[in-house]
DNA sequence: ACATATTCGAACAAAATCGAACATTCTATT
DNA sequence: AATAGAATGTTCGATTTTGTTCGAATATGT
C-alpha cells in the first residue's frame, strides 16, 4: 500500500466517523505507527485532516454559521410549529420554490432529508441546504446584503423559466386587503414565485397577520393557502376571503 | 506485448481497483520494474494516471472525492503568495469574475474591503463576501454540492450577459498546449467567464503547472496572464506562447 | 498532586522504489 | 541478411519510504 492511497483511505474514514484514532487506523492499514504518525502530520500540514492527540479529526466546515441565524432565532416556537405543517405539504419529488425572510428559511431543517429540488434565491437557505440531499436551484443576480438574499431583474427572468409545485412565501403583512411588504425588489421576486408554482404558501406566524407593512403588492388571491402558529378569530377575513388557512389546532 | 496493450491493462485494474503497485504490474504483465515504470510515469505525464511511490493510483480517486473544504486549506501559503499579487492587479470600481476553486477563493481575504463588483459562481466566496463592501452578483443555475457552486446551462447564460474588467480563473492543470480540467462542467463556466473578460488571469500554484488533466478545455491563448507561487525553469515554455507569468520573485 | 499509561517525535536502520546509463532484444525496412 | 530505430531489460547508486528504539511530552485515573 502506497502513502497516497493510506492517506486516501485515512480522509474516508474521516468524512464517514469525523474522527479517527492513531491505534484504529494502524491496524486497519496495516503499518506502524509512526508510519500512520507521519501521514497524518503530513495531512495536517496540508491542512487536509486535524491533528489530535491520538489521532486525527474532520476539518471543520469552512461555510461558517450566519448572522442571519439569530434573526431567525426569533419567535422560534412559532417558526417551527409553522414549518412542521409546511413540510407535511411537500412530498418526495417535488419541486418547490423558497422565499427569502427568516419563518421560511426555518423550513430548511424540516426538509434536510427530502429528496426534493429547492429553487432559492436565500443565501441562508443555500447555505443551510448546501451539504444535504437536496438539490438545489440559485436564483442568480444582484446579491442583497441586508436581506441576504438576490433580487433584481436577473432574478426574475431566472425564476420565471422554471415551474414547481409549490412555493413557500413570506411576507411582511398580510390582511384581507392584500399582501403587504417593505420593498419593492422583494415583492417582485414574491410574485414571480407565484405566477409559476401551482400550489402557494404563504408562511406567517401571528405577528404579521392584519399589519399592512409600506405598500400592498398583490391580493390575498394570489395565495391559495395561509399556514400560521395559531388558530383563531383574526383569521376569519383571510378565510372569507377563499383562502385555506393551516393551523395545528386546525389539523 | 505491446506497451499500448499494457497501459491499457494498466487502466483496467485501476478502474477495477483503484489502485495498483508496481510489483503486481510486473508479474501480472510479465514486464521488468523499468518497463512498467516508464509505462506509469508516461501516463502519469498524460494525467491518465496519479503515479504514486511504488504504483499508481486512479485520478478521480484523489482529485475528484476531495472536498472543497479540504482543499481550500492546503497549500495555503502558496496560494496567498498567488492572491497577493491577484489583488493588486484590481483597481477600485472594477466588475471581476471569480471563477470556483480554492485557491480564487482564497482571494476573499484580500478583497473584502475594496470597492468592486463580485461576479460569481462560488458558493463559499459568496458566503465569505456576503458582509463585506464588496457588490455582489450571484450566477444563478443548479448547485453542484461537490464543488459548491453553481454550473450549468443557466450559469453560462447569466455570465454571457455581463461584462467585466477581469477574470480570475482556476484550472485543474495547466501546461503549453493548454488549460485542462477535470469536468466539463467546470470548463464551460471558466470559458464563458474569459470570453467576458477584457482581461484573464489564470491563479495557479506550482503543483499545477505542466499538470495535464482529464481533458484539455482550451488553448493557452485564453488567458492574458498566469500567476502562481514561484518562478523557475517549468514556466519558461508557458512564457514562450506569450503569456505574461506573474510571480513574487520577478516583482 | 501523583503515578500510570499513551502518545509523540527525533534519530537511526532497513527496505523498497526510483531513475540514469548502458546492454539487449525486437521490428520494420531495405 | 543487414541495419537502424524503438522498445525492453539490467545494473547500480541515489532517493524515498517504512520500521524500530527510546526518552520526552501529553493524557488519564486515583
Amino acid at each position: 500500500m502506497t502513502s497516497q492511497s493510506r492517506q486516501k483511505k485515512i480522509l474516508d474514514l474521516l468524512e464517514t466517523n469525523g474522527e479517527v484514532s492513531t491505534t484504529r487506523l494502524v491496524t486497519e492499514l496495516s503499518a506502524s505507527d509512526m508510519t500512520i504518525r507521519r501521514d497524518l502530520n503530513h495531512m495536517a500540514a496540508q491542512g487536509l485532516i486535524l491533528r489530535t492527540h491520538g489521532g486525527a479529526m474532520k476539518v471543520d466546515l469552512l461555510v461558517h454559521k450566519q448572522k442571519f441565524e439569530n434573526k431567525a432565532a426569533a419567535n422560534l416556537a412559532a417558526k417551527d410549529i409553522i414549518c412542521q405543517l409546511a413540510a407535511e405539504q411537500i412530498r418526495e419529488g417535488d419541486t418547490i420554490f423558497m422565499d427569502c425572510g427568516s419563518t421560511v428559511f426555518r423550513l430548511c431543517h424540516f426538509i434536510r432529508n427530502k429528496r426534493i429540488k429547492v429553487i432559492t434565491n436565500s443565501l441562508p437557505v443555500v447555505v443551510e441546504l448546501s451539504n444535504t440531499v437536496v438539490s438545489l436551484n440559485i436564483i442568480g443576480g444582484e446579491f442583497d446584503h441586508d436581506r441576504q438574499a438576490v433580487h433584481g431583474v436577473m432574478a426574475k427572468e431566472h425564476i420565471l423559466r422554471y415551474r414547481a409545485s409549490i412555493a413557500f412565501l413570506g411576507v411582511d403583512g398580510v390582511s384581507a386587503k392584500g399582501l403587504f411588504a417593505n420593498t419593492e425588489l422583494e415583492a417582485s421576486i414574491t410574485l414571480a414565485f407565484a405566477a409559476r408554482a401551482r400550489t402557494t404558501y404563504l408562511l406567517c406566524d401571528a405577528s404579521k397577520i392584519d399589519r399592512e407593512a409600506y405598500f400592498k403588492f398583490a391580493d390575498l388571491s394570489l395565495i391559495q393557502n395561509l399556514i400560521t402558529d395559531r388558530n383563531g378569530p383574526h383569521l376569519a377575513s383571510i378565510r372569507k376571503k377563499g383562502i385555506n388557512v393551516i393551523t395545528p389546532e386546525a389539523k
